[in-house]
DNA sequence: TAGCACAGAACAAATGATTGTGCCAAACGT
DNA sequence: ACGTTTGGCACAATCATTTGTTCTGTGCTA
């Protein structure tokens, strides 16, 4: 009711009114009189325009929704944090959705982000499951798949180049002495999973070396999932020497298994992984990191989403963003 | 126009569809048949109801708006994804909103969360420059402080026992044998900071020591201020023994380097902090750790929130949540 | 002086729901 | 037979905007 107060003391037209605080005024050719003599209303009203209404009118709700797997994870955290920023500076506000990794949560949430009207969705798939879903939005809304991505689709989406970093980090292994790396992975079926795992096998027969699956591991992206593995994998293979997580929580929970294990047997294990430069220099080891580079990541994500919206879709809608592999040791 | 669907389809007026699919048929006496065949029509034209012009007209929007300092902080990040889950199960999609730890970012969310009509609002304010906005939002929405808070309000809070927490740890750490004690802090002037300084004081006071300022430090909350109050630190004492750091991110600021001076110096330095819990047990060495129990956090948030939803608040609107307090080592 | 251009602003439809009120017939009671 | 209840549903207002169309005066020209 707050356009018609400012109808009640101003005298002006609805119309008049949304035009002036639109800054129509100039192309409505509306009076400078006028429009001073609406502004002052407004401003002494404090006048805010309701947003539900003219995103009724408009069908645009300056919204977008946000689908990660599971926010507790750093990465993720990240992610969300700079998505969340880049579209603040656009005018856009982000609905939250944490799947926790369930597949159903997926579903209930791209139903729920459609019934609100979101402008567009920014979405880490779990797996491929939801696709003909997306298939389905994409028809009338943006929509970006990140990270987690279904190689052959035409929706745009942005990941890293996963599967040469996995490489890179096996062949450096093999480079500094370690021939027999365990893998320890995420759920089987999945993008991120595939591609590094699909890198780390590429490695190995390059080097004339074979994939021995009693030590490569498809349990998870947790911690939890993490400590199962490498305790299931130094109950088998007590001198395991050097092992690659497939994400920063695997790899955490790895460790605890590691430390215990290294203080009993006295043998050192070399371990790697994506996305653990934050602990790298807190630990007195050396570490093997492959780091995906968040803010171009989410950067084009959201230029592409944009463009989604804006209907002005350039040729690259499908963008691979490098990813840095370093080792790492304290001083 | 998607009712009107329906009406042009079973013939039945507005008023009839929208009883019958808010399942009030029984209530205005609507007959099986009329309700079958709506039903049926819905089915069929995969009717959707328009969240917006409902919004518009009951002026309930069922959004939440979270405001966090940082999501990319574990703490945050968990607490986000348990009060996410648990407002989703109560029909409620959530806004989120990282402030960064900028006072300008908190200003300018809580004025978009009130455009957006959000029915109640759980923030982890910054500190309590706002607080006044807050106490206004509260005359028209439900709001509660979660974590951060003001001691002070009449708005509904919960956070840990800060204080008592931060007491106990300290008085562990000078019961195992380090009386000298550093403190690396988070921002001046925040409730957080002031609560676990008041703890750890109170604990040396207890014990007849006294705080030295020169091992003291109000620098932030984030790795860096960690990394840099270290680095202060050992540069003007070199033989420090312990150190409390006020958070899981100062702490891992402080470790990159603790590890180095430790390796250089031969000398360990026993480390505390508040919600490393996840940390523990990845280091080959001993740690005090404070626990926030983040289930309760969450969980009595979402409460006290929908509580002032449905205008229905208790007689105890301020919750102090117990922190387990232990100490860690391998084996 | 009729006709026209144009500045300036009002009118009213449309967005898609919810809800208080009103209407009509059938059933019911006495 | 007449008044009252009740079942079953429609009408129309309302929520707060935006926007295409229309209207009303000027001032100017032919």
């Amino acid at each position: 009711m707050s356009i018609k107060r400012i109808q009640q003391i101003t005298g002006f037209s609805y119309s008049t009114i949304s035009r002036v605080l639109n800054g129509k005024a100039q192309e409505f050719r509306i009076s400078d009189k006028t429009r001073q003599a609406i502004f002052k209303a407004a401003e002494s009203l404090n006048y805010r325009p309701n947003i539900l209404a003219r995103s009724l009118r408009l069908k645009r709700t300056y919204t977008i929704g946000l689908i990660v797997p599971d926010i507790k994870n750093p990465f993720f955290g990240e992610l969300a944090s700079r998505i969340e920023k880049l579209l603040r500076e656009q005018g856009y506000s982000t609905i939250l959705c944490n799947t926790n990794e369930i597949p159903e949560n997926e579903e209930f949430y791209l139903k729920v982000l459609v019934d609100r009207q979101v402008d567009g969705i920014i979405i880490a798939p779990i797996h491929t499951k939801e696709w003909d879903a997306m298939e389905h939005i994409r028809r009338e809304r943006s929509i970006v798949l990140i990270d987690r991505i279904f190689y052959e689709t035409d929706i745009p989406w942005v990941t890293s180049a996963n599967e040469q970093a996995a490489d890179e980090v096996t062949s450096e292994l093999i480079a500094i002495g370690y021939p027999r790396i365990a893998y320890l992975g995420g759920t089987a079926e999945t993008y991120i999973n595939t591609m590094r795992f699909s890198g780390y096998r590429k490695a190995l027969e390059r080097h004339s070396l074979s994939v021995d699956e009693r030590i490569v591991f498809f349990e998870g992206y947790s911690p939890e999932a993490g400590e199962e593995m490498m305790a299931t994998l130094l109950e088998r293979e007590p001198d395991t020497r050097a092992v690659f997580c497939v994400n920063n929580l695997v790899f955490i929970g790895a460790m605890k298994v590691v430390q215990k294990h290294e203080i009993e047997t006295g043998r050192s294990i070399m371990m790697a992984a994506f996305d653990i430069d934050r602990y790298c220099e807190i630990f007195k080891r050396p570490l093997l990191c492959a780091r995906q580079d968040q803010e171009k990541l989410a950067a084009n994500a959201v230029a592409l989403l944009i463009e989604g919206i804006r209907n002005t879709v350039g040729p690259d809608r499908h963008l691979i963003v490098p990813v840095c592999v370093g080792r790492h040791r304290i001083r």
